[in-house]
DNA sequence: GCAATGGCCCATA
DNA sequence: CTATGGGCCATTG
């Protein structure tokens, strides 16, 4: 069975432990080019299955959060992260230099 | 096939 | 720091 781009993306959400996250970049590499962050966006914003695919840890280049998160508000991102001990800077921005997740690196370890 | 959309990224000013 | 313009890509209507 051919996996759709989307279903790639979830399949790599599914990846990031808990208190982790990548960038929209990060997943844009692992499926080809950098290129295709904004692809990456559309994708979790069709996200199916917000429990299984955890959109919330997808943050942008510089640790911002989503304006406009799809599932109750942009205060919900921040409250599930927060939830999950995700460490934030003060001004609100995902640390990531501590929760930064490399898929990339864990992708090529797990082969 | 075309046009619009998007939770982006980069360089530049 | 903000603002802008350009680019690239998959999905959707």
């Amino acid at each position: 069975m051919v996996m759709n781009f989307n279903q790639e993306v979830y399949n790599l959400l599914r990846l990031i432990p808990k208190g982790k996250v990548v960038t929209y970049s990060q997943i844009a590499l692992c499926l080809g080019n950098v290129k295709l962050a904004r692809a990456v966006g559309n994708a979790l914003h069709n996200n199916p299955n917000p429990k299984l695919y955890p959109c919330h840890r997808v943050v942008n280049r510089k640790g911002e959060l989503s304006k406009a998160f799809a599932f109750g508000g942009s205060g919900a991102q921040m409250k599930m992260l927060v939830d999950e001990n995700t460490q934030f800077d003060r001004f609100n921005r995902v640390r990531l230099d501590i929760c930064g997740f490399d898929i990339e690196k864990f992708i090529k370890s797990q082969n």
